[in-house]
DNA sequence: TGGCGTCTTTAACTTTTGTTGGAACCGCCA
DNA sequence: TGGCGGTTCCAACAAAAGTTAAAGACGCCA
């Protein structure tokens, strides 16, 4: 992938959310990135450890997580290309939770130095990472509410229509189908619930016609009964610059 | 309250997070804040409302919280004297949750503009103030495997553990004893589970040896039994500077 | 192409949590 | 001081979710 085209995902996402300065865009059109692949189901930075760059998706799907003593895995949210997951790491230098990919990804580094000095040279650019991690923060608070107070199946359908909703952004939706590349395991751990739970909330909704989940690829069957189960209402998104 | 002690409270919580320069502390303490009291179990900013100043806990505990279509609400934080919960509106104007009193509370506003300002004349209190946002974030983090992946009795040892290093810090743990003044109603919300079953695990609790919670006051009972049940390690809470 | 490993699916059973309804307790204030 | 409203507490039952175990599907690669 050329290098523009790995700036210009970042840049099509931020402008999603914030206003751009010209000047600001070819700023990070000159941020130097070292582009690295990972394949599937792979540790990009691990709890406890110190980060000294971020990463910024370029292409595949990763997730973060936390790991309990028990050993259970909890899902914290799901990333897609254009976006920088740890951008947090910036300010909290060691890690409190595991960076990994779902599928096999292209990754973009930016040492934090990079981006220190950038701060200091457009105090634009640092209130638009900030905002960034805001809208981070805010996933977080709506997670929360889905795992805590939804039923499994809203909770299913709304991390699908989330995550629809910012493929969309990124031109990945195609009709009615889009990708979610996560196993049962992995939806279980995302919902707070076991994977024959989440085998069980599948099928119930593929029973009653709501969406349908093959492959890691999901096909909504029924739009209305979809939207009502998710309970969706996409404000905590931040998605409008002037709000 | 003399003004001096309340943005005393302030800088000594900031200061365990993050290291402040002299005269970053002389800029907080010029800070223009008016004071309000508020009653118990009251709005101080509703979802969906747009936010034109923040709030700075002086005394008194708040809960930032959700409430979905079905009237469910989840509690998404606790918050204690020299806190400013709600830091994000700054750049996040529609707010995106509730923020209400617990106790009846003094609380401080500064607005907006005000910290606008700040942030252009001091790159070191933005950068703190940035900080303080994504300790934030790291807290819904944990929140949210405590939710999602901890049996219930863990989740409130969890809970009161995490009330507790924070209160240690402005001082108000009294041996094993702290204040948690929430009914078992919104210790279910906080939970996401009923206020019945609450009820049951705190007993269980009591029962067990582990701990008591009396009228908003807690009481360990067996700090070994609490911290094991509890799973609790406060790397997360990002005290100190240095890392 | 056959086999191996991972993922999906399902059933039977157990445990946890929710629901309903009611009694006891407690602080507040008329 | 007596009653009222909000908590706390509790029991019986229902529903949701976890556990265990095993069979089937599917993709990958030797």
């Amino acid at each position: 992938m050329p290098s523009d085209a790995i700036r210009a995902a970042l840049i099509k996402r931020l402008r999603i959310s914030s206003a751009i300065a010209e000047e600001d865009i070819r700023e990070i059109e000159a941020l130097p990135i070292s582009v690295r692949q990972y394949p599937a189901e792979t540790a990009v930075v691990r709890d406890g450890e110190r980060a000294t760059e971020c990463c910024l998706i370029v292409d595949g799907f990763c997730v973060r997580s936390k790991t309990i003593a028990s050993g259970k895995r909890q899902i914290l949210s799901i990333h897609i290309p254009g976006e920088i997951p740890d951008l947090m790491s910036l300010f909290l230098h060691v890690m409190d939770h595991d960076l990994s990919t779902l599928t096999p990804s292209t990754l973009g580094f930016i040492s934090h130095e990079t981006l220190q000095k950038l701060h200091r040279r457009s105090p634009g650019i640092a209130e638009m990472f900030w905002r960034d991690t805001l809208i981070d923060s805010a996933m977080f608070r709506e997670w929360i509410v889905n795992v805590g107070q939804r039923p499994a199946p809203a909770r299913l359908a709304h991390v699908m229509i989330e995550l629809r909703e910012r493929l969309r952004i990124i031109g990945r939706v195609d009709g009615g189908n889009f990708d979610m590349p996560l196993t049962q395991e992995q939806i279980g751990e995302a919902l707070g619930i076991t994977a024959v739970h989440a085998n069980r909330v599948i099928r119930q909704l593929r029973q009653d016609g709501i969406v349908e989940l093959n492959r890691g690829r999901v096909n909504v069957l029924d739009e209305r009964k979809f939207q009502e189960l998710a309970d969706f209402d996409n404000r905590y998104l931040h998605q409008s610059p002037t709000l």
